[in-house]
DNA sequence: GCATTGACGAAGG
DNA sequence: CCCTTCGCCAATG
């Protein structure tokens, strides 16, 4: 389940470890399958789409998530593999694009427009 | 506690 | 059309 907001205004009582970043994870998980979005899309459905990069600063700790969150399907709003060097290997990123059916060409994911999934038009259907 | 930085994004020059 | 600046908010020095 998701959670719509989690800002700073809200104070949510969460049990130990609920913030930002969850959210953040479970949107990324419900990623389809070769599709791709954007850290503003993101921010945008929880609410902080003015704080594009607490997004990705909240994929930086992604590392150690549960289920591993499928970061590499998130990039930036032009669709480039921002992310890319923060990956176990720099060329991790666009090896498990190229596994969901993404085709990646330098660094930037092609066929981004319908490639792309928004989670604010997704998910609030 | 202020200054700098960032896996971003929109706007201005 | 490319480059710079500003805003956003949390973390880190």
């Amino acid at each position: 389940m998701i959670n719509k907001i989690s800002s700073s205004k809200e104070k949510i009582k969460t049990p130990k470890e609920y913030s930002f970043f969850t959210d953040v994870y479970d949107v990324v998980r419900q990623i389809p399958k070769g599709k791709v979005t954007s850290y503003g899309a993101i921010a945008n459905y929880l609410g902080t789409k003015l704080s594009a990069r607490m997004v990705g600063w909240a994929m930086n700790a992604a590392h150690g998530a549960k289920p591993k969150v499928p970061a590499q399907r998130v990039v930036n709003r032009n669709g480039m593999l921002t992310g890319k060097f923060h990956f176990e290997t720099p060329t991790k990123m666009e090896e498990l694009l190229k596994k969901d059916g993404v085709t990646v060409r330098k660094d930037t994911v092609i066929d981004f427009k319908t490639r792309f999934w928004d989670p604010a038009t997704e998910l609030s259907l």
